[in-house]
DNA sequence: GTCTATAGGCTGATAGAC
DNA sequence: GTCTATCAGCCTATAGAC
């Protein structure tokens, strides 16, 4: 930041400030997605971070910014990984199974991120500006593409695609982030089933939807009403 | 309160304390749902309610205090009316459908409740005690019963009761919960589409759910991987 | 029961030393 | 860049008058 070129005591110093900067992100992530923006307190996060508190405000002007530099940090590599998912040549059933599965591995990663995002949708995408909107948007419009295509090309039934989008990723944000409390209330004996694994419900989804996609009547309905 | 015997004036003033109760009950719902337990303030509420803001520590003892007896309320309704499906005679896929129905309904007449449900799962239940907590879980409970019983009598396919209630529910409390910020985007130009109805996504879910669950070997699910 | 005024605690931000 | 000390603002809760 200080000068146009760089030596080697330049060099070293940015990596510490980058370990900082790195470990505030990492440590936000955490007690926002545990504790919403308002619930949380940059003394909690900075303590996790085994960082002064005083170094939010210097590296990102305040609690404020560092919530917005962890969203956008962690939808810049998901909105990649999706983005990819466009371009490819194979049928919309295939990918949208891909999806699905990418988008497990992106939570294994990083699990406090579909909580993060889910409590943004909640409040209205309170602190969603003009820049990370569209990045956002774009995961959702990926889904709704494939849809579109899968429709037009005969693979799925005319089905709502913006419906279609929000029960599918709805389910799948509400799977993950709700892992913590059905931990707590297996820990507590509430829910005497086994708990299922990100692999299993990635799987149970893949299934669910291609079921409920698939061109051609249904076999079975019970009753139509 | 004062008197085990009710005279005329009681009444009257009886009347009057519910009128404020219910003003405060309902206006914190909506700020509860809107800014999240942190985010919303005693102020805000009370202004919502046109009361004196003390007046929510006399009648329910603080902040707290109105939050659980706003979950308390509102669980109430939402219990019986899941629970009555859980007695009747008829067919699983049939329940299911009356299920998704009751859902919708009890989200017309209160339309933030999704949402502080939402919510209080990301929390991991922070404000569940020993007393909400039954509650909370019969209506999940429920649901998991409704496909434990399809898949017993053969109407619906071998699935995970617990995976399936989850996709679900999840998709359900998305759909609802994400209203507002839908009309946002809506209104902000950023989705072209036109909005869903609530009777539309009631629809789309029967519809999503009933054929994937339906018994029977799928007819075309794109490629087996 | 309702309202006003105020106490008391906590939080985010920053000035200034190193 | 980092840390300590401090401050100003906001928020919940309540004492006390009506």
């Amino acid at each position: 930041m200080s000068k146009l070129t760089t030596d080697n005591k330049d060099v070293k110093a940015v990596r510490e400030v980058e370990k900082t900067r790195r470990a505030l992100l990492d440590a936000g992530l955490e007690v926002f997605a545990a504790e919403g923006f308002d619930g949380a307190t940059v003394e909690k996060i900075a303590r996790r971070a085994k960082v002064n508190k005083a170094m939010i405000s210097y590296h990102f002007g305040g609690k404020q910014g560092l919530y917005k530099a962890i969203l956008r940090a962690n939808f810049v590599v998901a909105v990649e990984r999706v983005q990819a998912l466009r371009e490819s040549k194979e049928g919309a059933a295939v990918i949208l199974k891909r999806f699905i599965e990418e988008f497990g591995g992106m939570v294994a990663s990083r699990p406090t991120l579909p909580t993060m995002m889910l409590r943004e949708v909640l409040s209205g995408g309170a602190h969603l500006d003009e820049e990370l909107m569209p990045a956002f948007l774009s995961v959702f419009a990926t889904v709704r593409e494939i849809i579109s295509r899968g429709i037009r090309e005969g693979e799925f039934r005319s089905v709502n695609p913006l419906m279609t989008h929000l029960s599918l990723v709805g389910g799948m944000l509400f799977f993950f982030a709700t892992g913590p409390f059905r931990n707590r209330l297996s820990r507590e004996g509430f829910l005497p089933t086994k708990m299922p694994e990100p692999g299993d419900f990635i799987r149970h989804m893949q299934d669910f939807a291609g079921r409920a996609l698939a061109a051609g009547a249904p076999q079975n309905q019970g009753v139509e009403s």
